[in-house]
DNA sequence: AAGTGGTCTAGACCACGTC
DNA sequence: ACGTGGTCTAGACCACTTT
């Protein structure tokens, strides 16, 4: 039998895709295991090492977490054993972040034309724009301008940021059921202005990473953006390259 | 049969050494192909199936490439479908880096405690040197000072340099045998000193990233370090998270 | 036509965690 | 003892490249 497909795709790929779908409406939850691989295997039709392939990718991707003698659970921010996995800044001693969250103000806006082009939403339409101070060790390290569509977060408030243990991701993930899957940044080096200079205790004029990020949702769809100001005075932000 | 092995090691991974191992004694060059996935079957005394996951994952590593119908690949600096793989810096409009290196210096010297505890050599020990400016788009974007272990890189010399067209890594690649694997960046934002703004036509204390990478080799091996100041004028430092 | 990597299957057994 | 993912095998067939 000849081979006709011009958009062939292999069966394992389409099987991944059924399990992101099922993922994204949420048949599987944060935190929970998802089905046996024999279990999947029967239910879509193919063998065990096709589901496996699949499923192995998507471990790979971060959206699956296998445990050998358990199952294979949905990655969740929430989970300790992801920690904050964004996160690039590590002391200059090499030892841990330890990050505290300081939210500090919350509002609603219409996107202008960047938000707009970064969060593919209409220019105009709802979002809402989170100010935060991040600590590390105990020190003032971040400010960030966070920018989410209304048609997620329009209910966030600033008591629901304040009152919340854990990462955004986590928050955003949990009450919006938005989980972030990867994110771009584009790095420059900018001076402190004066208000960002007081909020990490330094001086005006100080060297900053400026760090715009862009967050990704299933279907490589935007749904975060923000820039931060990243103190590097006593961390430095942290690259593999392969 | 009980299992008794404490270091437990599946038979893929050891087949994955073996080809490690070849690799980096030479036994197949950089650019060309190893043998199929049945002779090396057939060597090892293993299925396919079982060399196949071996190279899979020297494949995601970069290590090997992969092309169907042609064979598997020794991953080469070289080979223009590799591109530079390790620099990040992109456009402000998005468009390619497109990279010229201009040498400015080269020297050797003994290894400082810096340098010694970078490239894991003994404090004292011979090691090369090399400044160079790094332009994009033809304006300068990067001053790098480079330092090597004269182990290696003894008989490196600025005409070398000078003379090769291409990127460095494919020059230490091809003229001393040294393949560049990995890396470990760690970025912070600095201000310009006097020389380094006047060669990247900036006012003096202008932001700039310090950018100071570890390059390893097989068996992470230091074998590379450098600081580079990275002007973000016309550029930013690009990154993915996942 | 021949050789390579890519996909898919089926079955056996191992390692890990829980009951 | 049982169920889970992890490893290993053997064989079939497909897709791509070269001869």
């Amino acid at each position: 039998m000849a081979h006709e497909s011009p958009t062939f795709s292999p069966l394992y790929r389409q099987i991944k895709s059924l399990i992101v779908q099922a993922l994204e409406g949420g048949d599987w939850r944060p935190g929970q295991a998802i089905p046996s691989e024999q279990d999947l295997a029967m239910r879509f039709g193919v063998s065990q090492g096709t589901v496996r392939k699949a499923v192995d990718e998507l471990a790979a991707e971060n959206l699956l977490v296998r445990r050998q003698g358990k199952g294979t659970f949905v990655a969740s921010h929430d989970d300790p054993r992801a920690g904050v996995r964004f996160l690039r800044m590590t002391a200059l001693d090499g030892s841990a972040a330890q990050p505290q969250s300081i939210p500090l103000e919350c509002w609603r806006a219409k996107a202008g034309q960047e938000a707009s082009r970064n969060l593919a939403v209409e220019p105009g339409s709802p979002i809402s724009i989170v100010r935060r101070l991040l600590k590390l060790q105990n020190k003032p390290a971040v400010v960030d301008e966070i920018y989410l569509p209304g048609e997620f977060f329009g209910a966030l408030t600033l008591e629901m940021l304040q009152g919340w243990q854990g990462s955004l991701y986590s928050l955003f993930e949990t009450r919006f059921g938005v989980r972030m899957i990867r994110a771009k940044e584009k790095i420059r080096a900018v001076a402190a202005d004066r208000n960002s200079a007081e909020l990490l205790s330094i001086a005006e004029h100080t060297p900053l990473l400026s760090v715009e990020r862009v967050t990704y949702t299933y279907g490589d769809r935007p749904v975060e953006w923000r820039r931060g100001l990243y103190s590097t005075a006593e961390h430095y932000y942290q690259n593999e390259l392969n």
